[in-house]
DNA sequence: CGTTCGCGCTGACGAGGCGTCATACACGTG
DNA sequence: CACGTGTATGACGCCTCGTCAGCGCGAACG
């Protein structure tokens, strides 16, 4: 009963916008996350600016048309792909981590957690400007999958900082989030190198955690 | 004299790349100004994805082709616009404050100097665009102005922070500067409102400063 | 005052890329 | 087996950036 849903009075065109992608059958979810795929390669290859949507169609072995009705525009294909690369990071990250011994106490836990996080970005320079693309991008679609990912990041970091007191535990990884955005951008587009980023980035957690450590930890 | 200061042998084409601008008659300044204030208008007008090269060139009364000369790319001119127009803020800003009775104390003033910054982006969205847009360029000249509008910024919120150490003096205004940047990115891409925006720097700005209070601050 | 010289201005045009749509196809249904 | 719905295809339309061959105007000179 799901007619209705779109309107085909008169001589209105056929609907060529994307299906949600619950509907998919496992045929399409494939072609999906070739075109993904495809989209990551490319651009980690030659960078945003140079990815072109034939592309991304002939790598992918698809038609470009067909393309879109995966994604209704460019950003948006974009967007999908920044998010899946994030998550795969981010799982990696997390692996790393519960790898690692946890030795270290207070801020020093979140200073390696974004070291790591910063050095997989210097792994691979053209997705993280395809990061900080897709991030001030007014696709509606992009914002969202910005937000997704802007939560998980916060939560991450909260994780490691059992210390913060409740009153503080909004703000505080908002802000370094805040402050690893920043040094993203200003790495990215040629403003800062990768050690004054680190730097920074140090010196940021330790004072804005400072007030909740051990009571050890060194300014 | 300057003859030899440009090869000129065999075929080679003519130079047509801008000349510095301190090498430009006043003539040629008025239509780099011109050409600054046409993209301004427009931009504000319809926003930057709108923009094109062609309507700056008609609305200054310039040929497209002269545009070239006065900046090498869209990209330059933006980057020109966007810092000429944050110059002009920085300044209606420093006299507003000027004129009002400096009653803040500690965090205070540097909550009221953020707060009469967002709102003049309020009021010129598509400006606010502009700025973030350039603020991600990769555009060599871009970067060195980005640089250039950070630096002065960070100063100015230096200013309105007299009692913080000197050990914290690079990072507290940088703090501040990321996490202005980040809300500003998140309501110019739609991602949360202003009033959003509002709470969450007010907040930011009294936890970063409270060590340094006069002891009065509340947090 | 006429002529020459060349710098800077002009705008039609070329190149390149996004997204569309007329057509072909594949698969399930009567 | 004929039919119809939903999906794939890719040549092409359209749009905008930036170029370049030619022109005009002012300065310098005879």
């Amino acid at each position: 009963m799901q007619r209705g849903s779109r309107y085909h009075g008169g001589v209105s065109k056929v609907d060529l916008s994307p299906r949600p992608v619950e509907t998919m059958s496992p045929r399409q979810l494939e072609r999906r996350k070739h075109l993904i795929d495809a989209a990551l390669t490319l651009v980690s290859e030659t960078g945003v600016e140079r990815l072109q949507m034939k592309q991304v169609s002939e790598r992918s072995g698809v038609a470009l048309g067909t393309t879109y009705r995966y994604f209704s525009s460019k950003d948006h294909l974009l967007a999908a792909a920044a998010s899946d690369w994030r998550a795969k990071l981010m799982d990696d990250l997390a692996a790393e981590l519960r790898g690692s011994v946890p030795v270290a106490r207070g801020s020093e836990r979140v200073v390696r957690f974004v070291r790591r996080g910063m050095r997989a970005f210097q792994r691979q320079p053209n997705l993280a400007r395809l990061l900080v693309t897709v991030s001030v991008s007014t696709d509606p679609f992009a914002s969202e999958v910005v937000d997704a990912m802007a939560a998980t990041g916060r939560a991450s970091l909260l994780a490691l900082m059992p210390d913060v007191p409740p009153a503080a535990r909004e703000v505080v990884p908002h802000l370094i989030d805040a402050a690893w955005q920043s040094e993203l951008v200003a790495w990215v587009t040629g403003r800062s190198t990768i050690a004054d980023a680190f730097a920074r980035l140090d010196e940021v957690i330790r004072l804005v955690l400072a007030p909740y450590g051990a009571g050890s930890v060194a300014v």
